[in-house]
DNA sequence: ATTCTGACGTGGG
DNA sequence: CCCCACGCCAGAA
C-alpha cells in the first residue's frame, strides 16, 4: 500500500481480523504481495507491540501456535485474550484452527 | 560496511 | 512422523 511502511499495511489487515478469528503471518504476507517474507510480518508486529490498536494476539503462525505469546505483556495474556474471544487454546496451540482461521483473500 | 538474529514458511531427508 | 537447512527483508550491534 503506502510506501510509508510495510508495518502500516500489516496493521491494517490485522485490524480487520474479525472477533473470535485468527490468521497467520504467511497469509498476511502473501496478501501484501510478499509471500515467503512472513518474517517481515512478525517484524511489523514487533513494532506494533508498542501500539495497542493492533490485535496482534489474533495473529499466529501457520501451525496455529501462539509463537509470539512471549512478546506480550505476560505469557498468558495472548492465550487469555483468544480464549476470551471464544478461541480455545491449549498449550499455545489453537484448537479447531481451521474454523477460526481468517483468510484475507477469501473473506476480505 | 559487515554480521546476526528474528512473533515464519516451505521443502527435503 | 520428526529433524534440519534455506529463503526472506529489515533493524540493531
Amino acid at each position: 500500500m503506502d510506501s510509508e511502511g510495510f508495518f502500516e499495511a500489516v496493521y491494517a489487515v490485522v485490524h480487520k481480523i474479525p472477533y473470535g478469528r485468527v490468521t497467520s503471518y504467511g497469509a498476511i504476507a502473501k496478501y501484501l504481495g510478499a509471500p515467503g517474507s512472513a518474517r517481515m510480518v512478525g517484524w511489523a508486529m514487533n513494532a506494533c507491540a508498542n501500539r495497542n490498536d493492533v490485535p496482534a494476539h489474533r495473529v499466529v503462525n501457520r501451525n496455529g501456535v501462539l509463537t509470539g505469546k512471549h512478546h506480550f505483556s505476560g505469557i498468558n495474556l495472548m492465550q487469555q485474550l483468544l480464549e476470551e474471544e471464544g478461541v480455545q487454546v491449549i498449550d499455545n496451540q489453537i484448537q479447531n484452527f481451521e474454523a477460526v482461521f481468517w483468510e484475507p483473500f477469501r473473506e476480505l
